[in-house]
DNA sequence: TCTTTTTCTGAAATCGATTTCATAACAATT
DNA sequence: AATTGTTATGAAATCGATTTCAGAAAAAGA
């Protein structure tokens, strides 16, 4: 057995309130005491049983963490590796320890988050993702559980805090970097439509398309499944280059999947950029690594992960102090997978 | 505040130990009981609160992970994300949850391994290297807690159990495979020679050089240090190349770092493979999307993180089970990085 | 010197479960 | 009918801390 409390307060001959107080540091105790009783602390090896202390205090000073498809799929992606990252280092700034579910399916996950809340196992929860039809939020909410999301909330807007970038403006910008480019025949390669990120994206890329006047055809609006991206990124690339008017610019809601299309262009010996220019989201690694280096969007995730760990640390600290929303910028990384090209001349009737 | 087993108990009528027994469906309680107790737990919405009994228990069901640099750099390399994957997993499968640590320096990783294990907050531990000087293993060692580290021990091989891949063969294995397409002149860039590893891959580099009879100079010998991978990458590849032989062939000990290296090769206008080759290692999603995709050797970092996790569990359930050490295999995966090159033919004299 | 205030410490309750030990009620055995 | 054995449950101690409330001792004020 270890060293408790009352062990230290017996040598000491003090109450084992006094030595919780030592502990703590209280300003009621005595210097003399106080040393006195660290000394003994030392001494006996006495070390602080954080599950007592949690069970009087009710509270852990963990966070949990929700991925999409957790372990299975998110990991795959640095992306979420980023995020973790700066969630990782503002726990550790403010003394919180971090617990990942470890569930794989969308149910097993959501049955991780209940044990996580009703179990007292955390407190507060960050959610990675912003999903329609998600069970996790809904659930947070009704239980008046502390909680930041990731991306953008799906209604309840201003019920909770979300840490999110403007996608549609980011994903605006990308496209007029190729339009600027002299890219008129765009394809947008995007994830799963269930996700709020994705759907934003796809609004910029409309919207810029459609201020600039450019017809974009559903056919040349893809998305990858995740669970089986590299066969999927084949077909895709296939389906896209076989139409009349392949894209000469493509839109990729993620480095991952962006490098996936890449390597399946680059098998159909399509050159990149000289044939199609690619621009991607999230400037993670594998953007630089890339071969061309991936010209990118930078939504900054470690920033996202550091913002929205540290706003629910804030509120855990003082629910009364709720923080909306926290919008992070986002810039266009310019690599070298983006050319500029001659745009085809629409034939013009003469107007003099 | 929540409802008790107490609570559950003067509602059903019953004492707060029935209650208990209930949960864990004890075979003591009348079926009868059980249902009538189960119905009120369910009316009254209980939830078992994990910390009143991991108090009793005394254990937390969690296990902790300590990474070499911890989030901050870990967590950029995806071979760290498949080895989470995995344990992720396993643990998923034995109802453990999973604690990071959250520290950056080699000392608050440390510390946080200290406040695990005093505190009590985790169950056992997984090392996810293994390093020379490192405190992490001794200390645990000291303190008799359970741990599994991924890596090879550096001593007390028989005390505790490891996860590992054949390093030196694996490293033998891919320098061969080289000498086997005809390279004679052989370069090794690995991580930081402290980590063990790195040290095994160079030892079955010199080993497959030497059996071959290839003469390796100490400066076609790199390491690449993590911490400014891309501007290190480009240094060693400029030192690479101006030696009087660069080498034609090679063997780098890890995806990521190859990509580092193939990118800054690529920036100097080198081929791969016409002009390099290159072998990596831990076949991670990077070595499949780069370009050209990397021929590597697969470390199988999935399984290393489920053995670790498992054998500790193991452990856990059964601290007379130990099981000493496993070696996960290892393959080449053939990819596009790797060519056969027609060796320079070595002046000979006519011996007829 | 006596009262009041302040400073320091202790006793005991508490957090939410588990578990040992005891016992009531009933069945089985002789 | 008396004894032994089962079965089902409860009372109370316990895990290791924290915290409220109270009280002793010392300092300050009258």
């Amino acid at each position: 057995m270890s060293v408790t409390i009352k062990d230290v307060a017996k040598r000491a001959n003090v109450a084992p309130s006094t030595v919780s107080r030592v502990i703590s540091d209280s300003p009621r105790i005595s210097e003399d005491t106080k040393k006195r009783v660290r000394k003994i602390m030392d001494e006996m090896g006495y070390h602080l049983n954080i599950n007592g202390r949690v069970l009087v205090r009710q509270s852990t000073q963990t966070i949990g963490i929700v991925m999409k498809d957790s372990a299975t799929h998110s990991f795959e992606n640095p992306f979420f590796s980023e995020i973790l990252k700066g969630i990782s280092e503002s726990c550790h700034a403010n003394e919180y320890s971090l617990n990942l579910t470890t569930g794989e399916s969308e149910e097993s996950i959501f049955q991780d988050v209940i044990k996580m809340v009703q179990g007292k196992r955390v407190d507060g929860i960050i959610v990675l993702y912003s999903k329609e039809d998600d069970k996790v939020v809904p659930y947070l909410m009704e239980h008046n559980f502390p909680f930041v999301v990731v991306g953008k909330p799906l209604y309840g807007a201003n019920k909770f805090m979300y840490v999110d970038n403007d996608n549609i403006e980011a994903s605006r910008d990308a496209t007029n970097y190729l339009i600027d480019r002299g890219h008129r025949e765009l394809g947008f390669i995007g994830g799963d439509l269930k996700f709020e990120v994705t759907r934003d994206r796809l609004k910029g890329f409309k919207l810029a398309a459609e201020q600039h006047g450019i017809e974009v055809k559903d056919h040349s609006i893809k998305s990858i499944d995740l669970n089986d991206t590299v066969e999927n990124g084949k077909k895709l690339v296939k389906a896209l280059l076989s139409l009349s008017k392949p894209p000469t610019g493509l839109v990729i809601t993620d480095d991952y999947n962006g490098l996936t299309v890449m390597s399946a262009l680059q098998e159909e010996n399509i050159r990149i950029p000289q044939d199609v220019s690619i621009i991607g989201f999230n400037n993670t690694m594998i953007a630089k690594l890339a071969n061309p280096p991936l010209t990118t969007v930078d939504t900054n995730p470690y920033q996202l992960g550091f913002e929205a760990s540290s706003g629910l640390i804030d509120i855990l600290h003082d629910p009364s102090k709720v923080k909306r929303g926290v919008i992070i910028p986002t810039t266009i990384i310019e690599r070298d997978s983006c050319i500029s090209i001659q745009p085809m001349i629409e034939p013009q009737l003469d107007v003099n």
